[in-house]
DNA sequence: TCCGCCATTTGGAACGATCCAAAAAGGGTG
DNA sequence: CACCCTTTTTGGATCGTTCCAAATGGCGGA
């Protein structure tokens, strides 16, 4: 257990030529003779070479890894984004470094921190809530290409800058299922979670009044409830839906996770969801297809946006020089049962 | 953008010391005296240095990172168990290098032989399904601490060496689940779903069977039936346990996500899962809690899980020379409505 | 004043690869 | 056989850090 590691030294004595030379198969030169190339791959079969890949950057003064920092793996959100970044960059060549936040911007200066010692060619970053893009700035240099994904930090300093943007359009997801539900007959919408301090969660709301105010109904600032963006608080407050007479008889939901705690919340206060109110999330989860009744929300193929972010922030390793770009992917609307609630 | 990067170097040029003591102030070592802690660390910030941990490795010959290697990370009890995994490595300084399967086992030996040459401190790996045990010890050679997640490689060639093992208790747990059906009163009780070649489905499939046999029931093979781990083909499948008379009351899934497309099958068949069927999973992902009815599971709290795991890989790489231990974690049954159905 | 001792500081060789300019080995030609 | 040209091969410096043995400086005591 635990030899020394065999090192291209070792190649080039094993088998009579020089360290350069071995370099040379290694790197799939033409130069070396076939004769030589073949006696040098057995060399390197036989004793077992690895090739030390971190030892090549330093003296090429390049990096074969990207950093991917998240504010939450658990998410499935997240981990299907996770799962297409990794794709892309592995199939690029590059290897992902990993790091959670846990929505926690202190923590999250830790993490980045670590992961600029390390190198990276670029890192994709989905900040935690009330991340502060000055404090980022400060982590991340002027030097590293930076892809911003989903939300905005705070203080738009950062935004000035050449940090490039990948986002859902949340303003018009949200208006499509606040226009959903307006087709439905329904007056009385409220936005139902989230915190007004997270960027996308501002983009949905504005969204949403802007397709009430569109149209003609006039938003009421009481319908517009905050939550932690989890089920389990979601449906702690409900009771704000219902505070005053006339009562919402619809909501869209700052996400899915909201939406089913809310769905939950309605079926514990004896409301049908999808009959006697219907409601909308965003993201469209797994569950959001199985949950009873089954829901209404806004497809943003996490997946494919992964791959979509990791592609973007090779390019920009690739010409560090263009402007930045912000990207504002659409989202489709899926209409299961939890809208058909209907007014006449 | 993109000036040189800062180094040791530098720093030392801009204060007048010499990059020995630099890197001493760096490492925070008592040697330099106060005054020159000061100065240099003043340098620091002012040139907004950065270390590269990189070039430190590469000198002192070790590594401060540990690859994570997961069959899918998409899977929510995949995903849990890599923010745990992340949460401990990153509490201990290392950095988790990412790397997904999905369930090929070439496309693993290609992300393994990338680990490696990032030359980790060790490796966590949820082997693919089919994996082989001969092929992962090609890759990963013999000085590497490894720990392997969840389920065993075939071949076991490579279990009579120092590998790491941890899985849940998938014998037990699927006793339990049976256990409770046969408590309910159900004497025709299927298993359904997973590939019989994984050994995790062998565990889960030899628990049953015990179980029924301690209870004087004879396991009808014909109940026994396979389906890939996915809520799609299990619902597909649904078939075959209806195929002769009479049919079973109930069954032990895989695990959730065949439990949850049984469930949905069931309901296409016209009978209610949890009243005239029973139906119980196994992971206990988010969703179970929540599906029309909530699924009666086995719980296994994969975000500690990951935790384990990286704290066992993180004290093998302190002392590599121990024996490999095999870790199997207690399940907990979750009862839930999905097994409510009775049998008088 | 000189010496020894302690606390600091330092030059230069590693680590394992790549790069570059230049050397060596073949292979025709006249 | 000397010459030139092409094909192969190579030594040594380099990337940014750490390690080590040895140098430096200051200070008290003889």
């Amino acid at each position: 257990m635990s030899a020394r590691r065999v090192t291209l030294t070792d190649i080039a004595r094993g088998c009579g030529f020089s360290r350069a030379t071995v370099s040379l198969v290694l790197r799939g030169s033409p130069l070396p003779a076939a004769k030589t190339r073949a006696k040098v791959e057995a060399e390197l079969k036989r004793q077992g070479y690895v090739y030390n890949r971190a030892a090549a950057n330093l003296r090429q003064r390049r990096s074969s890894s990207v950093a991917l920092v998240v504010n939450d793996l658990s998410n499935p959100f997240f981990a299907e984004f996770a799962a297409g970044v990794d794709d892309t960059l592995g199939a690029a060549g590059y290897v992902t470094l990993l790091g959670g936040t846990g929505e926690s911007p202190e923590r999250q200066q830790r993490v980045l921190a670590s992961m600029m010692e390390h190198d990276p060619a670029g890192i994709i970053l989905s900040p935690a809530e009330g991340s502060d893009g000055g404090d980022l700035r400060d982590v991340l240099g002027h030097r590293l290409p930076v892809l911003v994904f989903n939300r905005e930090p705070a203080h738009a300093r950062w935004s000035a800058s050449h940090w490039d943007y990948l986002a859902l359009d949340n303003r018009r997801g949200a208006g499509l299922a606040t226009r959903h539900l307006l087709d439905h007959g329904h007056r009385r919408i409220a936005f139902f979670g989230g915190h007004a301090d997270s960027s996308s969660c501002r983009e949905r709301r504005r969204g949403y009044t802007e397709a009430l105010e569109a149209a003609g109904v006039r938003p009421e600032p009481e319908w517009m409830i905050e939550t932690a963006p989890t089920r389990l608080d979601a449906a702690a407050r409900i009771g704000a839906l219902f505070m005053r007479e006339p009562a919402p008889t619809a909501a869209v939901c700052y996400n899915d996770a909201v939406a089913l705690g809310l769905m939950l919340g309605l079926a514990a206060r004896g409301l049908k969801p999808g009959r006697d109110f219907a409601v909308t999330g965003f993201d469209d989860i797994p569950e959001a297809a199985v949950s009873t009744p089954p829901l209404t929300t806004l497809a943003a193929d996490p997946r494919a946006r992964g791959r979509q972010a990791a592609e973007r922030i090779l390019e920009r390793v690739r010409r560090p020089d263009l402007d930045a770009v912000r990207g504002i992917v659409p989202v489709r609307l899926i209409i299961r049962a939890s809208s058909e609630a209907t007014i006449a």
